[in-house]
DNA sequence: TTGTAAGCGTTATCAG
DNA sequence: CTGATAACGCTTACAA
């Protein structure tokens, strides 16, 4: 507690808002709500009576009375991926509008990581919870059903939510993308990803490439497909092995984090041409990837759309302005540049 | 509220679990709380207990009733800025360890917007405050004096701090990486950072800047100096501003963002050899800028170091085992690359 | 070791 | 429009 010296540090209740201005606590609980349900003159006594003694409104105290909360609780798989930034800021920047406050927490990457994050919000009452992955552990699933929680999940879109969904659909963005470059050409298109253990966006943008190879009638050759960790380093890495390999491909398709941009770094440093000795791909529109030379296709993605939707049909249901169980696609778009 | 087909959604409370356990409900917040207050049979029944009814803690009630709070509340200027990331990541790690929530909020790089946000967080009654600016409106300043509530400013080393800070000298860290440039043979730095109005760390390192350019008995040249808004374009613009204008510069010192690589990439295009035609030093340590041809010469700042300590330093206050207004200062680091 | 009584600071409800 | 009263679900303090 800092300083006792010059004003001690003493919280005010509403009990001495009320005495200081004349009425009663239920009369400023009224006035600070809803004024327009006391006289314009208390309202005015109850303004000053505030300010004098520097009221700050309890929240616990009103959630708990209320039995209603003003806060919604966010899973992220990492903090450490900008990727989630954008989502963030979007719900973040629809709560604020809607008087709701943000919980935060990642799981890394983790179900148990979850589960206990899921624990920890409900043990605070939030109104509502969003997700970022799509699987989850049954206990996790059998306490967001008893808690009555609405949940918004936002990593990929899915058959069989656990309740609303708004993202976009990683299988259809990574067959897309695989179209398109074989739409430009390309005959050999690799694709690199991050580890699909425990990743159902990974799972889902590998399953995307087999569909689109099938419909192409192309073989799905295990060594064209790698799986890499996060970061520039690794996707340095991925171009070499797949490049110095045999039958090397034509183009890389690489579906995750920042693996673009370092296989492209990468082949500026060894002075191979891009697309002239491969092509390469991306699978999100990171600025980086719009300045580096040459410029990298990739996918757009509407991360902030989905931040910001997710939120909106969260408080939807939270204020009772809808009882569905909403899916929604948000899309995505192909943006094709010099790299391939 | 979904489903209502299955099980209902009912929220159990202590006395539920109590009465199953065949025990008072002050026997079960014991045997939660603290096992070894409570006979080992008891503590069996009750875990039991507890399963049995899928009970979760009301926290909220659990705070208003304790008088404490196990939520902390995190203001980041933008959630956007992948440079708070680390910072996050670091503040998450040690809270979760010690059982605490993470509250978070963005104040959009405005004092009006931070004192907003601290008010919703004193209205929670958070057990402390984060804070990266080290500005804030008077009512702020109030506010939190009057709540007692712990603070930790984490933007820049301050000489008069709220009440804790755990940071580096932005001052220090700019004028050392002029000083740097100058050991290296430049001559004329030029120095590019983001807007200084409303920015502390911008305004620092300005005043580093100054201050290295007084040391060498340099003139401080208007020309040379350049505010730009965040961004790779802005740094692609400013390099070339720079470069084509009247007495170019040798050495370009981006004191912010990821502007300096965007300014190497915009040179990329044009064929400027980095450092031949004009040297470039940045910031942060980005990883991008380790994996750029060149790579970038830059300062490493201890963002992940700020956040874990910080963390840790209002814990230590906030579970009473320390009453110090600690000052940390984590220092910095100049990390030489090809770019210079 | 366990239980009882009295709040914590609000809001819901109902009466005036 | 305003006020009294009883919760909200838990913990503190004290008693048994």
């Amino acid at each position: 507690m800092p300083d006792d010296a010059g004003g001690r540090a003493s919280t005010s209740r509403m009990r001495d808002v009320a005495q200081r201005a004349g009425v009663s606590p239920m009369t400023v609980s009224r006035a600070l709500r809803d004024p327009s349900k006391v006289s314009e003159a208390v309202r005015r006594r109850v303004e000053e009576a505030v300010r004098a003694v520097g009221y700050v409104p309890n929240r616990l105290a009103g959630n708990l009375s209320s039995m209603r909360s003003n806060v919604v609780g966010l899973v992220v798989p990492g903090l450490d991926n900008s990727l989630y930034a954008p989502t963030i800021q979007g719900v973040s920047a629809v709560l604020r509008a809607s008087g709701f406050q943000l919980m935060i927490g990642e799981c890394g990457y983790s179900q148990e990581g979850e589960e206990a994050l899921i624990t920890a919000f409900l043990a605070q009452r939030v109104a509502g919870l969003m997700l970022h992955d799509t699987r989850h552990t049954a206990l996790a699933c059998e306490m967001i059903r008893r808690a009555g929680v609405p949940v918004v999940e936002t990593g990929t879109i899915i058959p069989d939510p656990l309740d609303m969904v708004v993202s976009y659909s990683n299988h259809d963005a990574a067959r897309a993308m695989v179209l398109h470059l074989h739409r430009l050409g390309y005959r050999r298109v690799a694709f690199v990803s991050l580890p699909a253990a425990n990743n159902d966006r990974s799972r889902d943008r590998q399953r995307g490439y087999r569909a689109a190879l099938a419909e192409l009638r192309l073989e799905a050759e295990p060594r064209l497909m790698l799986e890499m960790p996060p970061g520039l380093a690794a996707g340095a890495e991925a171009v070499v092995r797949l490049v110095q390999g045999d039958a090397p491909p034509d183009a890389i398709f690489f579906a995750g984090d920042v693996l673009a941009a370092g296989a492209l770094f990468e082949c500026q440093r060894r002075g191979w041409p891009v697309p002239g000795k491969v092509a390469l791909a991306a699978f999100d529109d990171i600025d980086m990837l719009r300045h580096v030379v040459p410029p990298i296709t990739t996918l757009r993605l509407p991360r902030t759309g989905i931040g910001r939707r997710g939120a909106e049909v969260l408080l939807d249901r939270i204020e009772g302005r809808s009882r569905e169980r909403v899916v929604v696609d948000l899309g995505f778009e192909i943006i094709q540049r010099d790299s391939t």
